[in-house]
DNA sequence: TTGCTGACTTGACACCATGTCAAGTTGACA
DNA sequence: TGTCAACTTGACATGGTGTCAAGTCAGCAA
């Protein structure tokens, strides 16, 4: 069932990510997946039990298309603390527009769906450690600020790297991604290095 | 109609209010609402036209009740910028707490309601407006980092500022109000000043 | 007294998306 | 030829919003 790689699981999550990219989340309904997919709305519920779980399976196929552990390999390829401060942030904030679509949906459905909320939160939590790590790598240096804890400035970083920054900056103050990659790399030195 | 200041009106926007601070938004349906007020359903909707309406009537009855103006008007009174914008943060941080079970089903509203959305834009962009006002006192003072124009460094500010990064910090991170302003205070002066 | 008016009630209903259920079709493979 | 899995068709329950129509009831005016 959800656990099988068939070939018309996957074109339903190609279809789902397509019309996140395309439309709002909210415009994209189970019967929109099937038709682009070229089946009917039920036999989408053969492979996924809810939208939910579709969604989920979304950000994972993403995940894997795009290679994200690649990406993220190489923030900790250097020693240096700050550098890898700005490896990881560079990382991270390149990859949000391209789970943009997929991330808002969830969002969205955060406010009905437990399910779904949990499962932002712990692709989250992913990036929280991320953050963690990247702290730990400058307290390493002696290069933390002295006025934040490990976990205190892992959590404003991570306050700062979330989705809903990023749109307020890119989508709705008209900021390039490259500005908003500097930028953020400059606070983040600024508010946790020493 | 919905101009009129009734009796009635107000008990229905006191009970959202209430509500809205015990349980969850997505909790909080008209029928719920009706019955706090000790009305019918339908009443309600001889008030207020729809959902929207009545959550942005109650951000409004909020704003009054709590008198958000006078808060800003103190964050005026000093001619120096590091301590306008201190000013600042602390009277917008502070309010957020009041105002969260609104704006969080405001925000839960936005994916569906276009009206919800218009809403809360602009309720956010006075927001933002007050980082314009405090990013252009501390560029008076010759204080504003080179880095960035006035316009970048507002934006950075409200983004900074947004209900959802307070979330993050008070809800998820378990962080207390008096640390949330404060970090908040410092991560501004040292993102912004010279 | 009669009758009007406005605020409210009761109850039914349309809408819309999700998710369920049951019965049929179709093609591959034994 | 028969079976099985994947898929289709179509009906239906659910839950919340918003609409509609008819009725109650108190207050007020001629």
């Amino acid at each position: 069932m959800s656990r099988e790689n068939s070939e018309t699981r996957e074109r339903i999550l190609a279809s789902a990510w397509e019309l996140l990219m395309e439309a709002g989340p909210a415009a994209v309904r189970m019967s929109d997946i099937a038709r682009r997919t070229g089946i009917s709305r039920q036999a989408v519920y053969l492979h996924f039990p809810s939208r939910a779980e579709l969604l989920i399976a979304t950000t994972r196929y993403i995940d894997e298309v795009k290679d994200v552990d690649a990406r993220l390999v190489a923030s900790r390829a250097t020693d240096d603390g700050l550098e890898r401060l700005d490896a990881f942030i560079e990382a991270w904030g390149n990859y949000i527009p391209e789970i943009h679509g997929v991330a808002r949906a969830l969002i969205d459905l955060q406010a009905k769906d437990e399910a779904a909320k949990a499962a932002w939160a712990d692709r989250m939590d992913a990036v929280r450690h991320g953050c963690r790590a990247a702290v730990a790598a400058l307290a390493r240096d002696g290069r933390l600020t002295g006025d934040l804890s490990e976990d205190e400035a892992a959590d404003l970083l991570w306050s700062q790297l979330s989705v809903e920054s990023w749109e307020v900056l890119r989508l709705r103050c008209g900021w390039t991604q490259v500005r908003y990659i500097q930028a953020m790399q400059q606070m983040a030195r600024r508010t946790l290095a020493a």
